[in-house]
DNA sequence: GACTATTCCGCCACAATTCCCCACAAAAGT
DNA sequence: ACTTTTGTGGGGAATTGTGGCGGAATAGTC
């Protein structure tokens, strides 16, 4: 189960270094691939298989699914954390989620999620206030 | 499984060096033939076997089905890369998808496409907004 | 049939990137 | 305070991308 979050330096060879208690969930690999609000999302395996096969679902020939699965495909690179449980961040994703030397990596308990610092809490601040009302909104 | 995206140099021979991640797909032979939007699709022989059984149940005698085999077939070609990866391009396929010095190719989870650098920054601008929208319906 | 021209493919070498490993720093636990 | 675990950095080996050269295959011409 993917939780909590952690500041995260990014070395100069743009590497991540994954909390301790993910390294259980992406031993067996992950894929990284652009999330909403320009982060970066991180699924286990067996997420993403999950999620392929939703996809597959799409209508086929339909021009939205063609652009949606385009975008999302292309921009997903299949990683294997090395022995010190490091991923190292493809250079466009990077780029895109706009993330320099630091990195908040936070979990989501079935996928997990990189953002810039900055961004973060800026999102963060606006959450606050609407946190409360979507919460009842959600019914939760 | 095909993902992810990559800039490739087209050699003065014409070939394009196929990603690494790639080649355990393509190993046994590939088919290219016109993609949509102006791009080249590249299906691994297992997918392009399936493709081919499905166009067979479209319903014959029907215009469009003749005019979409015609075209779908007589711009396949069949291609099994060489000892370093390699594909080598028709020349019409090339003139078709506007390719010049270099290629983006990307990975599309079944089979690949192959787009012209600067067709394929134009498209992902305008499918930008509608990323989200889409992304979220799906719930990722 | 032999010669030539063109296309295609394999090999090699260089450059760049990525991966693997080791060492150290910082933090946490005993 | 010492040991253990977790985070960070970097050197160097291995892998991968790229372009060039030359030989094989093919086709076209005399």
């Amino acid at each position: 189960m993917l939780l909590g979050r952690s500041v995260r330096s990014i070395d100069n060879k743009g590497r991540i270094i994954l909390p301790k208690e993910f390294r259980e969930d992406f031993a067996s690999g992950l894929v990284v691939t652009k999330g909403l609000d320009a982060c970066l999302l991180l699924f286990p395996m067996a997420e993403w298989e999950k999620k392929v096969a939703k996809i597959a679902e799409m209508p086929e020939g339909n021009e939205d699914t063609r652009r949606f699965t385009r975008l999302f495909f292309s921009n997903a690179t299949r990683l294997i954390p090395d022995a010190q449980g490091r991923i190292l961040i493809p250079q466009h994703l990077k780029e895109m989620a706009e993330l320099k030397k630091e990195a908040i990596v936070i979990g989501l308990s079935n996928k997990a999620e990189i953002w810039d610092p900055e961004k973060w809490q800026r999102y963060n601040k606006e959450s606050e206030e609407r946190y409360e009302e979507a919460a009842s909104r959600l019914g939760v």
